[in-house]
DNA sequence: TCTGTGTGTGAGACCGTTCCCACACACTTA
DNA sequence: TAAGTGTGTGGGAACGGTCTCACACACAGA
């Protein structure tokens, strides 16, 4: 069932370098020849072998992509997972194989598997340790960051503008009267986190609405369980500090919070207005459904895998990527 | 940055054999030289290249997952990404890497490209067309299929109990007094959505309980925007008909339909009891929460790893797999 | 002394491609 | 006629490992 590029060329009645030359499309081949072995191909089902060509030309048209996450896995990950399928898509288009690794903890075990492998490149999600990147980096692979924690320099990371959709929540919410906004944080180790807090802080300051320490939440996860339990520890507080609002700086959160108050007969948006952050497929079918901002998770995968094309291909002048633009999606939570 | 095994031999002072032997802890190497070449090994941070190995030994260590999802990517899919996801952690554990395909139509192509790449072994995972399925198996690559649409003679396939899972619910449902229990059921080109209602139809006829043509929807798709449509649509009918419940042959579609209703203010389980089918983990955040038959993806997905690994080393007398225990799991939505 | 066995090592074929180089032939052009 | 150019083909090294085989040596037992 397995044949060779010698086999088709005995049959054939050629040399192997002419099938390749037919295969490859590159070098001179008669018309004649071409028909003949490219028949034979067709009628043995002959699959050239990846693996003896990467082994000549040095690239295996492969990449990985590694992501660590302590508390979910990787691929049914509502945010996550997106990043992940768009790369999928765009990686197939361009021909190329993609080594999906979920790795918690033993991280460096996975890159060098990876390496091991010969990936052409590798693309790194979410909060990867320092140690891990630098092993990488230290090895010469091509890699491009998405969603990490920390931005490093000369470093291609591929982000959200989360500082800027810190600021529309804000707006949106004061645009609609509230003043009292109430927020759970999520992990300070993460990047995306402090900077939608910051933009939506800075927004208030910039309106002189007071943001007392009192009405700020700090998660230790951006889990649903950890916004459900969250908003049940502090309910008192929530209660009688006379919010109007909830912003969560994820949809997770959010929605675990808002399960909370639901059970506690809170009409949600009447007596609290709700705003999450990432747009993931729940926040739609939640009922009722979160207004967030929709980080375009998408646009995340698919430049994450161009720019590593180009690293790979070692194109001239690549540029550092653009942070991509959030967008406000509102929803039942929020509307009146 | 690249190494080789000639090289690492080089600078020991031995030749490459001694240095294969070393690394693969196969034949007499003395412990001298053993940790010399070690200690280079470490020292130079050389990885043995797996394509080399891959070619000589004639396997990659490497396997493919195909997915074929018409209306959902496949990596985020709050189903099939918990499979891939034990499937991804299994591998792992086992030292495989793990090629992820998602191919809507077109997956003759990604097929293709698995053999190309010389996969030790693929798992087919949903509905994939029968002639993907044959030009797979007249390849000789081992297979293992994970929930498919159909069940094909001597083909391992890895499935839950849905006949027995449909069974549960109908028990359920009765159990708590229902008699007029409303179905959507999903789409009939999968094996799946079949069993389970037969098992259910087949539960209320021992019951001797009517179950009229009228009180069954058939959804041409199984997602969360065909629940909410299908039960919008049929709103009349369904408030006309006196329904006390209702059964979604799976939790997006059950979603679906209950967000459907808690618009249009109806309080449940107190008016309408709902049960769904899977237990994705929208099912415990939704508010109410969804009482469901819990299949166990993790088991499928581990499942699936561990008898293609036994196919690909052809081990001898390998079972034809059990089909996976459902579980019911009680929640909010059938809870008064 | 001879044979056998356990230990340690190296030479080199091989896996299935690509690609460089040599060569052959047909034309064209100086 | 000689040199150059375009077309078509084959030989064989190379990629980086594994593995078989041959061989060398030490020591035991007959």
């Amino acid at each position: 069932m397995e044949h060779t590029i010698k086999e088709i060329a005995l049959r054939a009645g050629v040399s192997k370098s002419t099938v390749s030359r037919v295969i490859s499309g590159k070098g001179y081949t008669s018309l004649e020849v071409r028909n003949r072995v490219l028949q034979l191909i067709e009628e043995l089902q002959y699959k050239p072998n990846a693996v003896a060509r990467a082994m000549v030309s040095q690239r295996t048209h492969n990449i990985g992509v590694l992501i660590y996450r302590r508390h979910h896995p990787i691929a049914s990950h509502p945010f996550y997972g997106k990043i992940l399928d768009a790369i999928l898509m765009t990686a197939a288009s361009m021909n190329y194989s993609v080594f999906v690794t979920t790795d918690h903890e033993m991280s460096l075990r996975s890159a060098d598997f990876m390496m091991e492998k010969r990936v052409d490149g590798l693309i790194l999600i979410s909060r990867l340790q320092q140690n891990v990147i630098d092993y990488i980096a230290n090895f010469g692979v091509p890699y491009v960051m998405v969603n990490g924690s920390t931005d490093v320099d000369g470093v291609m990371h591929i982000v959200n503008q989360d500082e800027e959709g810190g600021r529309m929540v804000a707006e949106h919410l004061t645009d609609r009267g509230h003043r009292h906004i109430f927020v759970i944080a999520g992990p300070q180790t993460h990047r995306s986190h402090n900077l939608r807090l910051k933009g939506f802080k800075n927004h208030l300051r910039e309106l002189e609405i007071p943001f007392p320490a009192s009405s700020i939440l700090q998660a230790s996860t951006s889990t649903f369980g950890e916004g459900y339990e969250l908003m049940r520890a502090h309910w008192e507080e929530f209660r009688a500090g006379g919010f109007t609002s909830l912003f969560a700086t994820n949809d997770m959160i959010a929605l675990g919070a808002m399960k909370f108050m639901l059970e506690q007969a809170v009409r949600i948006p009447e007596q609290v207005a709700v705003v999450g952050f990432d747009d993931i497929d729940f926040a739609t079918m939640f009922s009722p459904s979160l207004t967030t901002i929709r980080v375009n998770t998408e646009e995340m995968g698919t430049q994450a895998f161009s720019l590593l094309d180009k690293l790979i291909r070692q194109e001239a002048n690549i540029e550092n990527p653009q942070q991509l633009v959030p967008k406000l999606i509102i929803r039942q939570s929020t509307q009146i």
